[in-house]
DNA sequence: ATCCACAGGTGATTAATATCACTGTGTTAT
DNA sequence: ATAACACAGTGATATTAATCACCTGTGGAT
């Protein structure tokens, strides 16, 4: 437990010490497994989360049972959730679903207003998070927006290879189309065309980013 | 003057009084023809701005000059861009453009910051204002992830009826195009097809929504 | 050893969208 | 009045993506 505070700390390092008290005092630290669903449709955020370790994918989902992958949220980043549930949507929804074991610091909900006022570099960070979603969102929405399905792809292995750290990018072709609301043939033939590019090499159950 | 000043009041009935009276010190009225284009590429914003009257579409753009539309700002909203345009955007920018004369009360982006510690209904106002940005642009995103263009015409078209306030919208299949990132042809082929099953009517430089 | 589920490869076909070429029809400028 | 122009309609064709059908390979589970 004293370790995940220091991890607070190093990962955090603009929060003033009164803040990191608090956060200290009122936080809760979880631990969840890799795949695990933390949040599914509409359903009400009590807590706003700190990423500590691990990796969430936040994802959008219609009606229909399909997904969109909208971004990321790594260690050091907040669970922007909290801002957009709160909203009634009327078809469709966000989910949430950890893809690495992963620890947060849970937040009740009414902290996260509380500090706003009393903490400057809270109020700093809210916003900046607010902003950084924000803009990857934009970036989502120009690459589905201006881009074909493989320029599409290669957009997504990208991010994939920088959120996760590693070349290899361990994702079926199932996935990946499901991630991009495509189809497992088009994903699997596109793929097959940057492999042919040498800008990946294809593997059952992962793919390995040479040069994007 | 007087009388913007009562609009703001009116439009923004949350606001306490000592931020009204701020508002009124700090902030400029600025009227603004229709069809100005406020912001253009990634230029750095020294000011945010209530709407007071009018109405601005906010959009996106590439790096080739396609554009992409992504929400109107209505009287009672605030602009957005303040929040996006901090983040340095490698291809793509975000442009503004006045779609009917419009009113703004411009604000020093310093006081922006500082009133979010001092008045508790300027914080308020914010966060709503991140949030239901944040909506608006996912319900873009879900129209083009899970939607067909036909269907996204619709959804065009119901946005630009319930923000201009009238079944009339005074806009040219090029510009539908545009704003869908589609073409003329493409566009003006599913009108016609809507317009066969009653929904709308198709004027020279207007449509018409009957029924959506 | 056999069966089965799942990843993935691929050809054929269809659907959606984009592009090209051309037409007509009002408006505006000269 | 008429030339120039922007808006709009439409057929033909091309491209991109989705769908369908079917196949192979791999790794459990029994």
């Amino acid at each position: 437990m004293i370790a995940t505070i220091k991890d607070v700390k190093s990962l955090f390092p603009e929060f003033e010490p009164a803040l990191m008290d608090s956060l200290e005092k009122e936080g809760t630290i979880r631990e969840i497994p890799a795949g695990t669903i933390i949040m599914r449709t509409g359903q009400f955020i009590r807590s706003t989360m700190l990423v500590l370790d691990g990796l969430i994918k936040v994802y959008r989902t219609d009606e229909d049972g399909n997904e969109f992958f909208m971004y990321h949220l790594k260690p050091g980043q907040a669970c922007a959730l909290s801002m957009t549930c709160a909203i009634g949507q009327q078809t469709s929804q966000i989910s949430a679903k950890t893809s690495k074991d992963t620890i947060v610091l849970q937040i009740p909900i009414e902290k996260m207003d509380e500090w706003m006022a009393e903490y400057r570099s809270w109020y700093q960070f809210v916003v900046q998070t607010y902003r950084s979603r924000f803009d990857e969102l934009l970036q989502t929405l120009d690459s589905i927006a201006f881009r074909h399905m493989d320029e599409r792809i290669e957009f997504y292995l990208k991010r994939h290879r920088d959120n996760l750290g590693t070349n290899i990018i361990p994702v079926t072709h199932q996935e990946i189309a499901q991630e991009l609301n495509s189809s497992r043939e088009v994903v699997s033939r596109l793929l097959k065309k940057l492999a042919e590019r040498g800008k990946i090499k294809l593997n059952r159950y992962h793919i390995e980013v040479l040069d994007l």
